[in-house]
Order: structure tokens, then C-alpha cells, then sequence
DNA sequence: AAGATGTGGGAGAAAGTGGTTGAAAGTGGC
DNA sequence: GCCACTTTCAACCACTTTCTCCCACATCTT
């Protein structure tokens, strides 16, 4: 299970150095091949192969007509690319994302649970800032007890 | 399996070069001849030739009488080529799809597991930029656990 | 200080591109 | 119906660009 925030940078070549911690866990849970893709064009997700194969299974279950199947397989092909970690740990970043998403430079890698969370920091950081707490945000907080 | 976008560009003479990510795929499972049509005349889909046949087999249980069976290969005959990959790994697409489904110059090719889609990239970004996510969608995915 | 982690860059291989030539198919006239 | 001309197409060749792999150095951590 990936968790919490390591910041890294992206090289000019478009690549992404794996955080040591996050690598760990895919040295032992999985394999070299990844599947990077994205739902609206500003993060880029990082699937270790095995778990977007989970998700393809899911997908499976429902009909080729299904409106909501076909808009998340559209945008997930349209981004995606299967890709390989190279021997330093690195992972090349498609193009098309790089570019959608600002995805270059000073970026934050997220872990989420089954896969990993890639964005601009910069961006990032002024979307948390400008997307304040609502009082009904803390009503929820709330009564979840956190 | 094909997975993924891999941009590339359609040259004036109309011929389409397969990326070398599903080229690899393609040298491995299948020969060089494939059946390139559409449905709609906006996407080309790329058949290896052996997925092709196991479609016919398909629709061959299906009497010549069945309306759906009609329609399906008025179309896929309207627009359908059967083409042969050159030495460079490239295929010719046929005019007709070219113009009517503009593909040409930059495109998308999208793995769709067991063929390709070829659109405009233009167009495909347009479409995806408008076909937005609506709260019934992200009830389903998460229904999911996506 | 030594090992682990992160970074940059260069050489060679692979992928991508464009053009030319010869063959084949199509067209029209005799 | 046959022949000759025209046009299109497919195969091949050669060049350019990109990418991948690997090496070496820098920096951080324990």
C-alpha cells in the first residue's frame, strides 16, 4: 500500500524517479511494468501493471454501451501508456501528460493506496490553498470523529 | 493485448505507422495482414487479420436475415480494406476513412485489447475536453471501487 | 565515511520519415 | 477486343530524429 507525499523532480527526458520509500513496496509487491494514465489531464496515476489489470477485470463486468464505461476508458486511453521502470528506478512519463498536466520540474508523488498520485507541485500547492474548508466540510469531519 | 495511446502521424500518402509498442505485439501474435474499417466512419479500427475472422465466425451463427448482421456489414464492407504492413511497418489506410473520419496528420492510435483505433487527435481531445464526468458517472465507478 | 539514493548526460540502437523507382491497375482510343 | 498511354500504388532505400540503456557523478542518510 502506497501512502503519504514524497516530492521529486522530473527530468528534462520526461522522467520520473520512483521515491525510494514507494519503491520498496513495488520491489516487493509487484513488477517492472506500469500502466500511467489520467482521468481529467492534471495528475498523472501510476498503476503497478497487476493493479490496473484489477481494474480492467471491474470494467469487464459491464455492458460496451454503458455511457459512463465508455468516458472512463476514452480519457484513460487517450492519457494512458504502458511503460517499463528503467535500472535507476525511473519511470518515463507520456508525453501527452507531461504536457496537459504541467507534469515537469518540482512535482509531488502521492501514494493512494493501489497506486501512486503525480503532480505539479506547484499547482498543487495553490489549489490547496484556494479550495478552503467549508463549515460543512468540518460538519463531516465531525461526525466521523477526525 | 494492446493497451494505451501511442501518438503518431498519418503521411500525406495516407500511410499510418504502427508505434513500435504495438508493433511488438504485432510480430509476436499475429502476420502482417490486417482488415482496417469502421462503423462510423469517424474512427478506423485495425483488425489483425486473424481477429478479423474470428469476428466473421461470429456473425456467420447469425442468420443473413438478422437486420443487426445487415447493418454491421454494410458498414464494416463500406469502409473496410484488408492491407498488408510494408517493410517500414507502416499500412495504408483506406481514402475513404481518411476523409471522412479526417484522419490524417497527428492521431491517436488507442490499444482497444485485441485491435487498434485510429482518430484525429485534434478531435479526440475536443471530444474528451466536452464529454465531462456527471455525478451519476462517479457513482458508478465508485459503485466500482475505481 | 560508506552505503544508498538521486541526477545528468552521452553513445549506440531503434524508430520514424520522406522520397524514388518499378510494377500494376485503370482508362480510353482505335 | 486489343493495345497503348496514364496514373496510382506498393516496395525499397537512405536519412534523420528520438529514445533507451548505461555509466559516472553528486547528494543525502545513517
Amino acid at each position: 500500500m502506497f501512502r503519504g507525499n514524497h516530492p521529486t523532480r522530473v527530468d528534462e527526458k520526461g522522467r520520473l524517479k520512483v521515491p525510494a520509500e514507494f519503491k520498496r513496496v513495488i520491489d516487493e509487491k509487484y513488477g517492472q511494468q506500469f500502466y500511467i494514465t489520467s482521468l481529467d489531464g492534471k495528475v498523472a496515476q501510476v498503476y503497478p501493471f497487476e493493479e490496473w489489470e484489477r481494474i480492467e477485470q471491474k470494467l469487464a463486468g459491464l455492458s460496451n454501451f454503458n455511457p459512463t464505461k465508455k468516458k472512463f476508458l476514452d480519457r484513460t486511453n487517450y492519457y494512458g501508456q504502458q511503460v517499463e521502470m528503467d535500472g535507476q528506478g525511473r519511470l518515463l512519463l507520456p508525453q501527452l501528460l507531461r504536457e496537459s498536466g504541467q507534469i515537469k520540474g518540482e512535482v509531488a508523488v502521492l501514494g493512494n493506496l493501489t497506486y501512486l498520485v503525480v503532480r505539479n507541485l506547484e499547482l498543487f500547492k495553490r489549489e490547496i490553498e484556494e479550495d478552503k474548508f467549508t463549515p460543512e466540510d468540518e460538519k463531516t469531519l465531525d461526525e466521523l470523529g477526525i
